[in-house]
DNA sequence: CAGGTCTACGTAACCGGTTACATGGTTCGG
DNA sequence: CCGAACCATGTAACCGGTTACGTAGACCTG
């Protein structure tokens, strides 16, 4: 019992496909009596349109693409709420696909987008603009996230320096005399930057400290690590700034299961927000991941609706230091 | 410069569109130099395959669709998460649409997957058997998730009772004397569940005790809210059973505000074990979130593969109790 | 009442792939 | 040397919708 096509409802109704086709999609000049033949035999035959078919004939699939590197934490949870929350009014669906590490899967991630959606969410700290580029299929429209920018695509970023400079900053504000960093991944654009960033507010803020790194992947056991590599080297630390949240959670395991006192002993800030972030009392640097997620379905949209074209100028996102009680702010929570 | 298609590659190639798309789908019994022509043109005018078109003549799409209610908080990103985990190895594609609460509306978002994905998994524990069925359309691969059982379709669900009851043992083997309950919201089917096995668990447990339940929705205001409500009624209690972690996270905050201590003097319980349960020593019934979402794929590819059509008996997964700080275990996080 | 508009509807081409079937050319056994 | 079997390839129908275009009849208008 295969689903009924339009031309069974058509000869059901002893109309043509045509005329079904304009009653479905509310077209003007349809005589009220077919209206009712027509939607009687839809209804009779349980008919359901075929979206599949519509979306060949149309060239719009009302889907959108969101592709990333993978579907861990919180941090890619917000963002696809965001995201979704954006997607749903306009009448739209998200179509998810994670794209792998290796360059030549995510090409091939991308290319079977082709012909499924009307356009592109690619998340790719990890990729270099020139594989990034090669892989993308043209004459879809593409918005990136956290990406290297590459030609000229439209793009929404995080201001990764103003973050770790920021959390930098307050630390020296309030009295620490030596932060390290526990880094991300190093092929991670974000991770990268951060590093960098830290690197260099170092040298404005305490430039007479050693600038102390410690590698990391973003997961929180690199920040168990980390801190258990710090302590085994009897470096001397009294604030760890994390190239993110779920390296600072491990960092702040770590430190309680090491006897070192938060934010007595050790200040500790991370990045991103995520929710978690506020239970845990961590100092952070705010992203707003939904409202970013939101944004780059806006900008998206936008780029598909009419002749749109304009606006490609990358929205740089600032995040804001919220202080909390890992760095020394009395306990609120 | 519309993307080429097949017949565009047919002509630079100067074969035939069958043979192109012989060569793109390795079949067998082409020769090496036409494989090697039409490579060459594919390369050269930068084709990539229309994904839509090819679901259409084959009739598989290679997406599945996922509808649920809402995609908010860390219990849908866990699920959602487990899915994409099955479902990237597969092959195959997640399409996510929201479901709102309103049944015409669940209904028009469950028709326009048709044609769009080869099978469907739906969540949804706030909708009736009846508005269901009636909406589900038929002939589509389903299977559902924590949802009323309706017909004989496939289906995965959580043993609330086991969970609640289990929690309820728990906090009568540990001295507790005067538990309440903050429930979820009224249509839903596992809330309610889980509420009545709440009452029958006081019954056996805590004979002589009054059944005290507060009406929530799953949210962590609602937390809040209950316990603010039980301060204010002079209600007497020593332990609070929360239908989910979010509102026990609510619930604990309140009590931490109220100058209640927990465990000491107020033990709590939450349901789902959501990843925050860890880090805020919540005892809480487990549910494997990420397993549910990758066993449903699991079971829907079953279903759409070959002829099959067995093992439609539903899962049942018996949440087991994870016990920690919030209910009096010693210090451990 | 002839000719022009407008309305309601049907016919058939098209979207971009897949594939059943047909066809011309080889190879091979008898 | 002939027909069968096989191989590589092309032709065209099909998947299930949308819509440009054509047309028959109703309605005006002068």
């Amino acid at each position: 019992m295969a689903s009924a096509t339009i031309r069974d409802v058509a000869r059901a109704a002893d109309v043509s496909v045509a005329s079904v086709s304009r009653v479905l999609n509310n077209h003007a000049n349809v005589h009220p009596d077919m209206r009712e033949r027509v939607r009687a035999a839809i209804e009779a035959l349980g008919y359901v349109p075929h979206a599949g078919a519509r979306s060949l004939s149309l060239a719009r699939t009302q889907a959108i693409g969101v592709v990333l590197p993978d579907l861990h934490g919180e941090f890619f949870s917000e963002i696809v709420r965001g995201m979704d929350r954006a997607v749903t009014p306009a009448g739209y669906h998200l179509l998810l696909s994670n794209m792998h590490a290796d360059a030549d899967l995510a090409a091939q991630a991308l290319r079977t987008m082709r012909g499924r959606v009307d356009g592109l969410i690619v998340m790719a700290p990890h990729l270099t603009a020139d594989a990034l580029e090669a892989a993308l299929p043209r004459g879809l429209p593409t918005v990136m996230l956290n990406t290297v920018p590459s030609g000229d695509r439209a793009g929404i970023r995080v201001d990764n320096a103003a973050g770790i400079r920021a959390a930098v900053a307050h630390l020296a504000a309030t009295g620490r005399r030596a932060p390290v960093h526990i880094a991300g991944p190093a092929g991670n654009v974000d991770a990268v930057a951060r590093r960098d960033a830290f690197t260099a507010a170092m040298r404005d803020y305490f430039p007479d400290a050693p600038v102390e790194i410690v590698d990391g992947d973003f997961f929180e056991e690199a920040g168990l690590a980390a801190v258990a590599t710090l302590i085994a080297a009897g470096t001397n630390f009294d604030a760890i700034v994390a190239a993110n949240d779920m390296m600072a959670f491990g960092a702040l395991q770590a430190l309680r299961d090491a006897g070192r006192q938060v934010p007595a002993q050790v200040a500790v800030t991370g990045f991103d927000d995520v929710p978690l972030s506020r239970y845990l009392g961590l100092t952070t640097a705010h992203v707003p991941l939904v409202d970013m997620g939101s944004r780059a379905i806006d900008r998206l949209l936008a780029l598909i609706s009419p002749g749109a074209k304009g606006a490609r100028d990358p929205d740089l996102i600032i995040p804001e230091l919220i202080v909390r009680r890992s760095s020394g702010a009395p306990e609120t929570f």
